[in-house]
DNA sequence: CCGCATCCGCTTCGATACTG
DNA sequence: CAGTATCGAAGCGGATGCGG
């Protein structure tokens, strides 16, 4: 019987290396981008993780899990679906992904063949380059989309949001590689501004 | 001879996952944190980033250097000290690290005997906590310091700080944990707010 | 099918020793 | 001081197995 080992750790008195702690080994926080826009199930993210093995991910919802971050939950007794989602704790990392989000975005401008894509990773770094705005605006990409309070960069999905921001993927490309402004993509239509 | 291999990436088109490719790396943020303070020697981010072995230490300012994160620098011909640096792009980091800082606080409640510790880095969660204060504040802990812009989590070095903010080490360690406030522990007289 | 656990070859890490 | 060389241990990626 293996009684879980006593968890790595850098061994720092310190709030980063602490964080690092729970979301600095490899995938941790993808998984919290991706449960980020809502509960998931295992085979859903192992789905949007193109890359992660099956044992990796399943040990990591485990940490997550310990760790306060992630919780297990079992739908309707009569369609027994199981789903992963962040505790309120974890929701608090939304804006540290959000955070990386908007450095890493002028990265996206070398896009290389064999890159996976989704429509919903979009969401976060948009939010990012939108944050002018104000408010609570929903964020509609393709057919993906996400609430988010662009002051605390938090993802609000009961929210009623001040505007509806509408952009297509491509255009979502040319922002974030920033080939363009949201200035210019708002005044070609190309981003559309609806307040509700 | 040894030519670079193709380097690791986690192959997806997304922000957050070019980011990570970049300062996902097992110590490569800890090192980034390190020269959010200003420049180090080697040997200084050796000592002060215990626990990491040598090679992975060069190797890591290596990669970082190559994103242009990080800069080598040599002083004066006639003293000749090499200093590692963050970029401006490297500077634009500091409020990713600052945003897990402020993430990771609460788990600094759980102090372990052998963790190490450095007065420097509690700047950076300090600010997080401070961050209502507004401005440019220079925070002292013990022997050290540092210039944070309050509003986008900058570190800047050449700016004039609006408000000197002082905080014993011990006090720190409250704030940081949620042991007490900031406005108990201004009321108080621990942590002295001096307008410049 | 869904939700993992097991196995296996490869890469990365950590500790120490060594060098210009 | 500023790294490189070496080597055992741990982590990872891919394929496969398997109960519910």
């Amino acid at each position: 019987m293996v009684v879980g080992m006593p968890r790595r750790s850098y061994a720092q008195y310190d709030a980063v290396a602490r964080g690092l702690d729970v979301i600095g080994e490899r995938w941790t926080l993808l998984i919290v981008r991706e449960l980020a826009f809502g509960p998931r199930r295992y085979t859903d993210l192992h789905a949007d993780l193109p890359g992660i093995s099956t044992d990796v991910l399943a040990a990591r919802l485990k940490e997550l899990e310990a760790d306060g971050v992630v919780e297990r939950r079992t739908f309707a007794p009569a369609a027994p679906v199981r789903v992963y989602d962040l505790t309120d704790r974890g929701r608090e990392l939304v804006p540290v992904v959000a955070a990386l989000a908007a450095w890493g975005s002028p990265l996206l401008a070398a896009h290389q063949e064999t890159d996976a894509v989704r429509h919903h990773w979009y969401l976060l770094p948009l939010a990012a380059l939108v944050r002018e705005l104000g408010g609570v605006v929903e964020l509609r990409v393709e057919g993906s989309s996400c609430r988010v309070d662009l002051e605390s960069m938090a993802v609000v999905p009961e929210a009623e949001p001040d505007a509806v921001v509408t952009i297509a993927a491509k255009i979502a490309d040319e922002l974030l590689a920033g080939r363009t402004t949201l200035a210019t993509a708002i005044d070609d239509g190309h981003v559309i501004v609806q307040d509700s």
